[in-house]
DNA sequence: ATAAAAATACCTCATATGGGTAATTGAAAC
DNA sequence: GTTTCAATTACCCATATGAGGTATTTTTAT
């Protein structure tokens, strides 16, 4: 038997959810909560085998609870419902802890299946959702700006190496390290090393 | 009619999926190759719809193939087609450009399901293909050792300001912002800027 | 062959940085 | 009700950094 809490502010839906929940053969459902607030404080007692939880609430938002809950109890599962589709809902919610994102138009059979599926340590998503966050793994495929012993000093500044170290363990004088670092900066476009080494990670330059 | 190409240095595989979707209603394949090379060279002529491609294969890998294809023809979709299910594979190919992540026991039927679903803006994957790349998102459920105002200040040191730029936007004495710097430092066990940023990033401090 | 790009090396100067120490205030914790 | 801690302010010093030059050699591409 398969425990499941709701967190949806609607009544309606979540009546008729926690309703198809309990009338679907290997699934019960009562914690059923209107608000993050009670859930928070309802869902370490009662322990469910996984929580749905929808995004816009009034109050705490779907997203700090999955946070907050996730924090008490690791192991415990989340599976957004939500109506919201926007890459920050969808990549906030998953950095918050969520391991599956359904929307609230899904076919109640696809709910039923996503249940089991995280369960069973898979991770529900519509296809649409899917190809965002595959599509997040892409790298930029413009090529680096940088030229290859650029690269290889960038690097060495990322880890935190000054020039002298760098000059020394690439077998160069300090200066020739300093003109390196110099002629980065200019093609990156940036003034200090802390923006080189932020624009390097994001523009995944190393 | 969906052009399939096929990437995959066993022949009995390659022949049996190439046989396979030319018998498939709605499927074609004429471009079958056992390496990378061949593919590379010929795919940008022959302008398939999908690419099917192995990872290991001899020569270059299924991962620099993406690479390079996808760089000449950033509308063509692929699907990984492996055996591989490691962490480094499945990121790597999905950051050179993969749309989808098939393992080869898949069902036959899967494999015309993906294909199909990749080509309307799906990204199909296994159960425990999606769990380890939502896995991924999954920031450090451990709480920044930082203060707020520290965070404040690593934040704006993230984006290149200088410890005067700083005290400026939050009206405090340039040796306070040097201060906290200091103790962002020794809570980071950095000892430069270039780390801190470094760690504030990949750490999601910021 | 020759032009462009990359890698090497050096100089100067003002400013920023990292490390050390110390003291005050206000708020939270015990 | 005191004690601890975060935030704040302040100072010193040696070194690293950023910005401005210039110049030679080696590779790469045309």
């Amino acid at each position: 038997m398969i425990d499941v809490a709701i967190v949806e502010d609607d009544n309606e839906v979540r009546e008729t959810l926690a309703l198809f929940l309990n009338s679907s053969e290997g699934f019960k459902c009562d914690n059923a909560y209107a608000d993050c607030e009670s859930a928070i404080e309802r869902i370490p007692k009662t322990l469910p085998d996984i929580v749905l939880m929808d995004l816009g609430l009034p109050g705490k938002s779907g997203m700090e609870g999955i946070q907050i809950l996730k924090k008490k109890l690791p192991t415990l599962d989340f599976i957004v419902f939500t109506i919201q589709e926007d890459d920050d809902s969808v990549f906030d919610s998953l950095r918050a802890g969520a391991c599956g994102y359904l929307l609230k138009n899904s076919d109640p059979n696809l709910i039923l299946n996503s249940i089991k599926e995280v369960l069973s340590g898979g991770s529900p998503m519509s296809s649409s959702i899917a190809r965002k966050v595959i599509g997040s793994f892409h790298a930029n495929l413009q090529e680096s700006p940088l030229s290859f012993r650029e690269t290889e000093v960038l690097k060495r500044l990322c880890e935190g190496q000054n020039y002298k170290i760098i000059a020394d363990s690439l077998f160069v004088s300090g200066n020739t390290i300093r003109m390196h670092i110099k002629n980065i900066y200019k093609k990156l476009h940036v003034h200090t090393r802390a923006s080189a080494v932020k624009k390097a990670i994001d523009d995944r330059l190393v």
